[in-house]
DNA sequence: ATAATGTCTCCACTAAGTGGAAGGTCAAGA
DNA sequence: TCTTGACCTTCCACTTAGTGGAGACATTAT
């Protein structure tokens, strides 16, 4: 399968294909005579995994990790919720920063009249 | 102020004071002879007002729009309450996301047993 | 005088792609 | 057969908000 109508059936870009390829990540099955990347079933699997794990915000980096425990027949889960748990907690720090921020600027929007006076407390909060 | 002072009174690097001046953000207010950069208080106030700014998340762009507010004696405050609230929307898009996202990967994570075994729920939901 | 900082500019790098240019390839229609 | 349009190739630049380092010049301390 050529690398449109992969990346159709995978749902990334045609660009995205290939950035895996070039980084290695997902490497082209083959190569047509004309240099055209072509991509098998194991191929295809391979970037719809990753293509999930990245909307878990998993980074590309972790995502090769994954994705070698995916193909490793000797893996353990162990290993599998090791990296999983380490993103979970970041994922959750980020979460509590998050709420912190969104508190903090409701907070100060709240605050704001918001009309045609200058004086204004996010301003001021800032300043 | 030579730039390592005012970094360390404002609670920045160089580099970053340096990078502001650089995009224009926040120019020094002037130079020595010898070509080092001086920040005057009026300067060193808006270094302040930038890394407030920043710490609510606000891009480079939005720090430059609230920088001019804060600059312009005949803004309103519901120029700046706009901007504060557009913000707010992405700030809470983004923990939205991020609350189904660790809600998601919770749910795998202990829905993996972790030990020596190859069975992996995580490894199954991204495949 | 010399050593230790401080500062300068410039270049490269980060993450994860995206956009575009210039050119080669393939299938279909006139 | 020629051409048109869609598809593919590589390569380079750009994005965010800085960070790291090299090599050179300036200032300060001993």
């Amino acid at each position: 399968m050529n690398i449109g109508k992969v990346a159709r059936e995978v749902g990334l870009t045609t660009k995205t294909v290939r950035y895996y390829a070039d980084i290695g990540l997902v490497p082209p099955s083959g190569r047509s005579k004309s240099g055209y990347r072509t991509y098998d079933n194991v191929a295809i699997n391979k970037l719809i995994f990753v293509k999930r794990a990245r909307s878990f915000d998993f980074t590309i980096d972790a995502c090769k990790e994954l994705l070698g425990l995916y193909e490793a027949e000797n893996r353990t889960s162990a290993d599998v919720k090791k990296i999983a748990k380490h993103h979970l907690g970041e994922i959750k720090r980020k979460e509590e920063d998050l709420k912190k921020l969104r508190m903090e600027l409701d907070y100060l929007v709240r605050a704001c009249a918001g009309d045609e006076r200058s004086d204004c407390p996010i301003i001021d909060y800032l300043s």
